[in-house]
DNA sequence: CGGCATACTGTGTTTTTATACAGTGGTCGC
DNA sequence: GCGACCACTGTATAAAAACACAGTATGCCG
């Protein structure tokens, strides 16, 4: 089966819908609104209608309310970020060095440059590119002075590999969630994985890695 | 007391924040999304940040998740969008799948797509992308599917990667001059050293690998 | 000095939302 | 006339999100 899906005339309706909404409001409707704009009388006739059309590959599902993400504009009219995500060439993500204690991870004093790549690379998902410091993720492929970049979310499963703060440092690990505990796990024999108090100081998640970027010198 | 009122600097950071996630992900983000962006260990820091803007006539705060309106953009001196806009022409680099029997490796039929990627990132070295195939080069970071930025030049010094050809595939391996003998070696225990025979078949030496580029899907 | 605004932490409580599960009926292809 | 999708209804539940209340600290204005 191709990845594009020929959508069926609800879900253009439905996909029509929410693009309305988004450019309307600023933000995509949730199930129930989706209902009741189309008269269902279940949320969850929207939730499938939700589900073909990301299956289909019209919309991103992400997790968390509302978290209906439009990639391709077939519906009718085009949002304006929907129009700009495929606009392809030139667009920027900035790079982001270390990350100093306390303040917000794209606070401008960490934003190195901005670096032109194009967004479909990373799915259109990629936020901002972060210089990885040290060798934790050796055999995930992920060396020092990598860039990787970073999808903003605050949501990530389990097994995703995770840009998470504790303190001060930013770092890069994989998330491995087991009942209600959280890990995180190198990826090389000689670090250790760093178990999440949850009484502590809470995991602040900063986004989830969608790629790895390197620039190699010479012979490294 | 006027209707328009001066936003404090938090306040325009938090206005800006706003913007930014809307137009990136097409939602605003949720009181604990700013708390966690911002570092505030409390979402009632948001909520309040969120109220002073609505009082202010930034926002308006509508019933429901995510309700947030954008109302008068003061928050940003650059949008993304702006910041893309003056990234001028970047540069794209043709990517490059498998390499069949033959052909020149830039030959048509090879070229995949085209992806507009900073050139500066590779030191303006770049001449194109090829997908790796294989753990062969695992241990210097390269995985399998990963694509190499590859600079084109049949110079190559001891020590360096290279893309090379032999016979029919390319390969990417590091170059090993020893006296008269070239070798290329593997990052990877599991595979042999290609010993290149100087009588036989010459080594075609197609580039260097100046970079490496993944995009991670899920858990990879 | 007192009052007020900003900028937070910390701890609830109540809604809203997403999402799972169990069904029904229609249509199309074979 | 059976299996597959599509398009729904209806119920239930867990988690996410909004939002209220009680505090603390700091700076500014008069």
């Amino acid at each position: 089966m191709p990845p594009t899906d020929e959508l069926t005339i609800r879900q253009r309706e439905i996909l029509a819908l929410i693009e309305r909404e988004v450019a309307a409001r600023g933000y995509p409707p949730t199930r129930a609104e989706i209902a009741s704009a189309f008269g269902f009388r279940s949320a969850n006739a929207a939730e499938e209608h939700l589900r073909a059309l990301a299956r289909k590959g019209a919309i991103a599902l992400e997790a968390g309310h509302r978290g209906i993400r439009v990639l391709r504009g077939k519906g009718r009219a085009r949002s304006a970020s929907a129009a700009r995500e495929d606009a392809g060439a030139a667009a920027t993500l900035p790079l982001v060095g270390r990350v100093a204690a306390g303040a917000p991870i794209l606070a401008e004093q960490h934003v190195e440059r901005q670096v032109a790549i194009d967004p479909s690379l990373f799915a259109g998902r990629a936020d901002y590119l972060l210089r990885v410091r040290g060798e934790s993720m050796r055999d995930a492929g992920i060396l020092d002075g990598d860039l990787v970049a970073v999808r903003r979310t605050p949501e990530a499963r389990d097994g995703e590999m995770v840009v998470a703060r504790i303190g001060d440092e930013a770092t890069v690990k994989r998330l491995q969630r087991r009942g209600g505990q959280v890990r995180l796990l190198p990826a090389n024999p000689d670090f250790q994985p760093i178990d999440v108090d949850p009484a502590g100081e809470p995991l602040a998640l900063e986004g989830v890695v969608v790629g790895v970027l390197r620039t190699t010198v010479g012979t490294r």
